[in-house]
DNA sequence: ACACCACCTGAAATCGGTTTCATTCGCCAT
DNA sequence: ATGGCGAATGAAACCGATTTCAGGTGGTGT
């Protein structure tokens, strides 16, 4: 009852729902003595268009599917925020899917994903990989990549032709790894992360890598996975100082897994960056909020959320765009690593807006 | 041409669209026979129905707007993993909406929010209050709610009838100051928040409250506001730690706030507690990163989440529910107020999961 | 007076499903 | 043989918009 319809309008404005339309959408000139008749009633019932109507007959509905693993970690509300803000003057509004690391989630929200018709997918998928990632919903979503435009971020599937957006994490790692050897460090220990996922592998074959070229090596006892929390960043610290010999400074898979580090390190009342350096991975809010403030290597994740979203707009609009879109990543020195700096120093950009 | 509907279902199997619906929806017998027909022919396809084509037909789309006004602070992605884990089994999606605390923008999604058909919507605008929300994004939002269930999450509207799901925030802030109270703390300041909106003025009132009851009162020059960021916490502990007396414990807006104290408070060689005690609000994540490990009031956000939803659910199946919903915070104490717990004491309970 | 065009409008098809209503068919009881 | 009933199915209406196509009207140029 309280639902209007374009006919509604048109019965009581005594012309046509062709005219209605014309009237909404600016389709074609209408009598102005008609269209201000229409408006009147549009404002008088404040009638708003069906969107599911539209979108049926259009094919397009203006919304788009956002899959994430994990919506407390920082990380991705960042990346979110940037998708947002690229495409808020067009309108779009935006599915957020939280999977958990779920397979099962996973596939269940593509599949209502394409029930709605939703126009393209951003898939932050930390768990693609190619040894871990169950073959069949790697299938599933290259199938749905046949129908529905998908940009795979910071995420990647072997052998299969998705058009991707990525920080270049090899990089990143490299860049924190040889921070800590260009401060003196010789031993240095790794902390946290799925060994089967792509996040983790990548960092470890750049740590270590980079400590050759330096003519240093990783030691296996120095080598602590889990996963990325600050849990674990707790637990593997533990481990660590229980060791007979420490290494001197630790790099972390993710801000979540440096927390829990300093915060053990702390309870053991070592002293950071004096006994044991940190760096972290993702510049997160996380990063501002310890003490000291972390290291960490910036994956722009703002920029990370906008890029994608606008190659998902081009292919959304059936414009060609590079398979491969890559960031560079950028090292925030801290004093997790380097005593003494100010506070200023530290880039902690999200702290500089005036409030109140 | 990849998009197989049900006529093209029902050509190929040689029956008609109604059997096919059938057979998809199980409304009606269908002979074993034509119903194995049709399912192979689905598999075959990897048909899927069209949603927005039920959707319109039906009156029901399975999808839920959630306002929010910032998504990096964690509050809110505890909220909605409360939400989205309530409704995860049904089918939901949710689409997620970031209004930065900007009237234009939050008018603008609502709008296309009912554009879309969404069965209900959680707002959890924290600007609404009597004296600073326009009237007309009040106005607005009451005529929706004519349309469309809508759950008020931590906030107000006075004046109108709007179902809410909120904690007792004034007994949030009564705890927290009666706890610095009982720790023997008799001059305590407030921090951050912006003036206008309720989840300041209702701390402010229940802090002011909760001295008087106990023979004490608040100092002008100690209640020193803003917003709700790190960076506020940080100029404003500035200006706290420059005036000839200071307080000797803190009550701070949110998590966020404590942070940006915090760290000020480190950088001037401040021991915490033991030179300034701090407490803050939300019980975020951020609450656990710290060091030290703040005591904090607990909006048990998840639950929040959950029972906001439910309440919807409720609503959007024109069932009776209480207009009302409220839940009783709980005092985390943690080491930014009490010296010497042990780290398990902190009640971290993100951080008790196995990891790896 | 006639052809033409620009402007304005309405009827009807369409998008892809669900649902109602009517019909057919086979089976069983009388 | 016949009436009745339930299972199985199809035709057609419907949800609420947009768009095409086909007029109708009135003004202008010749």
């Amino acid at each position: 009852m309280l639902d209007v319809t374009v006919y509604d309008i048109a019965r009581e404005a005594e012309v046509s729902v062709s005219t209605v339309s014309r009237v909404l959408n600016g389709t074609a000139p209408v009598k102005a003595s008609t269209r201000q008749k229409v408006l009147a009633l549009i404002e008088k019932y404040q009638f708003q268009p069906n969107g599911l109507a539209r979108s049926l007959l259009k094919k397009v509905t203006g919304t788009i599917g956002i899959v994430i693993p994990d919506i407390n970690n920082p990380f991705f509300p960042e990346v979110f925020t940037g998708a947002e803000n690229a495409l808020r003057e067009k309108g779009y509004t935006f599915f957020l899917c939280t999977t958990h690391g779920n397979f099962e989630y996973e596939s269940q929200y593509l599949a209502l994903l394409r029930e709605k018709q939703v126009d393209g997918i951003l898939f932050l998928g930390g768990r693609i990989n190619q040894r871990h990632c169950p073959p069949d919903l790697a299938q599933e979503l290259e199938d749905l990549n046949r129908r529905i435009p998908i940009v795979l971020v910071n995420g990647d599937l072997p052998g299969s032709s998705f058009h991707r957006v990525f920080i270049d994490e090899h990089r990143g790692a490299e860049l924190a790894t040889q921070h800590l050897i260009d401060l003196g460090h010789r031993h240095i220990g790794f902390i946290g992360g799925e060994p089967e996922i792509t996040a983790t592998t990548e960092k470890i074959a750049a740590f270590e890598q980079t400590l050759a070229v330096n003519g240093l090596s990783s030691r296996p006892e120095w080598m602590l996975l889990g996963d990325f929390s600050i849990g674990c960043g707790m637990r593997r610290m533990e481990e660590l100082l229980a060791l007979p010999e420490r290494p001197t400074a630790v790099f972390c898979v993710n801000d979540f897994v440096s927390v829990g580090v300093i915060k053990t390190a702390f309870d053991h009342g070592l002293r950071i960056p004096a006994d044991i350096a940190v760096v972290g991975f993702d510049d997160t809010v996380l990063a501002a909020s310890t003490t000291p403030e972390l290291t960490t290597i910036s994956q722009r994740s703002k920029e990370l959320g906008e890029t994608s979203v606008r190659v998902l707009l081009q292919l959304i609009q059936k414009r060609r765009v590079r398979k491969h879109t890559v960031l560079e990543p950028v090292l925030k020195i801290r004093r997790s690593t380097v005593d003494g700096l100010n506070a200023a120093a530290g880039q902690l950009s999200q702290l500089s807006e005036p409030c109140g």
